[in-house]
DNA sequence: CGGGATATTGAGGGATGTCAAGGTAGGTGG
DNA sequence: CCACCTACCTTGACATCCCTCAATATCCCG
């Protein structure tokens, strides 16, 4: 089915180029230049396979901070991942109950959760003017039968999340409000660390009633806790912006 | 890599079958008796990677209650089917605290995220007397090169898992005790209801104690709550025994 | 039938939610 | 460039849900 690619650079690619720009902003694609190139999702592929998927990045995409770039019940048009900003996930269920499941950064994935219904099951909104880069499904689902490696990467990939949203699950379930902000806390110094950032210094990009959401808790207990952690010496808070003053006390409260 | 399949039903099987002996019986394979048949892995396939998706699962094997399938950090082997009985998934994280990540019945697929990082991430343990079928991952692997659409089935459980354990995170996160367990109990009811057994009238397999551990709260308030909806006629509960009587109640309390 | 595991029920307290009142920052328009 | 305005954050007082601890009851398995 390799005659799809080059159908896509010419016309398709065109086509949909005019319909994504309806939603966002298109811009040039380009993996060589990323500098997220070493964490993406090809990042874990031999070269050739790299170089296969690469090509199937159709286009990237603007996405202004409040912007939606998929809707929950969305029809999966397929993957994204991040070039650049941030972004959260939004639940609301029947009830309309909003519950923020996730936040995701430089590298990572988006729109995983489609896979199963072909439908997004939640809404992602940039936190941040960001940039995506396309991976449409149905060319994902060509070159996985033409690049076995691909498959079994994305299944991996899939299986990452799960046991992710366990430890989400866990901290939920069994966690005290302190304990859950400093497991916060430090799982964003951790991947900010992936990606060559200051494990230690970084600007939160969420609201309180983000984290607050995300956390299952209010945005009052997360501004108290915060404060808490700065009164005593673990961080250095000053609005969006948190300095780790000592990683292994902060450990240790999530420990505990 | 089909030559591999001949070989596994000579002596490899043998050789599998007594290393696993060591663990549990092994029992013979015969998926076209099994009562899960339509609710299984294989039910989304067309008709003949079906067939040949049976002749994959290379056996049985009983666990009996209270005895793990496999231990958390355990050397993936591949995914269980599970035939009959009941299991929960348990996670320790690092400070040593347990919890309940799942439950799983009938024609669920146990293991899942084990595919991630080739450990298994949690310990599954029998709540009853059970049986599994085994479909060992380097087999998985080969037929899933054979048969792409059993490799795009796969990923379409496994984003299943994703969204549904979405809900378990919004659960824990935005939900009163009572609503938690008004969720669980029509959870539970839903997946009987799929299995062909009664929605309204079903046995808790777990105690209060494995029940309040999957929802975040103390066993304690897991039977006041039950109490509560007996008292108000939404259930009727005698021990583990369970009956619905008031669904659209549940359903009430659950959505408010 | 006995004993350990499991479940129920009560009393009390603490963590966190709720409500409320400013305070601060950053963007926008004059 | 300044003033305003909105969104966001902080802090306090109070309420409440649920956890903790404890005593008793019941079930299930050997």
């Amino acid at each position: 089915m390799a005659a799809a690619v080059p159908t896509l650079t010419g016309r398709t690619l065109a086509l949909r180029a005019a319909q994504a720009g309806a939603r966002g902003e298109v811009i040039a694609r380009d993996c060589s230049s990323c500098g997220f190139r070493r964490s993406c999702l090809p990042a874990g592929l031999p070269a050739p396979e790299q170089a296969r998927l690469e090509s199937l990045v159709y286009m990237r995409r603007r996405v202004k901070r409040g912007e939606a770039l998929f809707q929950q019940d969305d029809a999966f048009r397929g993957l994204y991942a991040l070039r650049a900003g941030s972004f959260k996930t939004v639940l609301v269920d029947a009830g309309g109950r909003e519950q923020v499941t996730g936040f995701f950064i430089g590298g990572e994935l988006l729109g995983t959760g489609g896979l199963a219904s072909g439908r997004y099951p939640s809404r992602a909104v940039a936190l941040e003017d960001s940039e995506v880069c396309g991976l449409p499904h149905s060319l994902l689902e060509e070159l996985s039968q033409e690049l076995p490696a691909l498959q079994r990467y994305l299944c991996a990939v899939l299986a990452r999340e799960i046991v992710r949203n366990h430890g989400t699950m866990m901290l939920l379930g069994s966690m005290s409000a302190g304990e859950r902000l400093a497991a916060f806390l430090l799982d964003l110094s951790a991947r900010y660390a992936r990606l060559g950032f200051s494990p230690s210094d970084f600007h939160l990009r969420m609201t309180r009633e983000e984290i607050g959401s995300y956390l299952g808790q209010t945005l009052e207990t997360v501004s108290r806790q915060l404060a808490r952690f700065d009164a005593e010496g673990l961080i250095e808070v000053d609005q969006k912006h948190v300095r780790i003053r000592d990683m292994d006390g902060l450990a240790r409260v999530r420990g505990a």
